[in-house]
DNA sequence: AGAATGACACAGA
DNA sequence: CTCTGTGCCATTC
């Protein structure tokens, strides 16, 4: 019997990840988008932590697919940049024409994008 | 099953 | 505008 009663439960990376990483890689170039704007649009709203912590699980998977570097918080600070380790994230952000302002903080009055 | 953690957000001072 | 404290929701041990 091929039959499979058990239709295999491994939807454990489906459900929040998986939006989150849809989300993520539907970002445009040169732009930046929030956690919380991500986590609105997940349904979770107030979970913004867990869009961050979803990305840290993505990144053990597929991290090149992922432009999490487009991904920063409500103050257009980098958060995650410790993540890629050194500027990396700052100079990738550069590359695509995104601007900081003099603190070191993407504009996100100019490049803020939501989902 | 409960406690602890986490790449944030929001409100108040 | 900046800083501090609290809450959110899901995952992990």
């Amino acid at each position: 019997m091929a039959n499979n009663l058990k239709t295999s439960k491994k939807r454990e990376e489906r459900d929040f990840f998986e939006r989150v990483y849809d989300i993520v890689a539907r970002i445009p170039e040169g732009r930046v988008t929030t956690y919380g704007a991500i986590a609105r649009h997940l349904g979770t709203g107030g979970s913004a932590r867990l869009v961050g912590w979803a990305l840290n699980k993505t990144l053990a998977g597929d991290r090149s697919l992922l432009p999490c570097h487009r991904v920063v918080n409500r103050n257009g600070e980098l958060t995650g940049k410790a993540w890629f380790g050194g500027d990396i994230m700052e100079q990738l952000l550069r590359s695509e024409g995104v601007t900081f302002d003099k603190q070191g903080r993407v504009k996100m009055s100019v490049h803020l994008w939501e989902p």
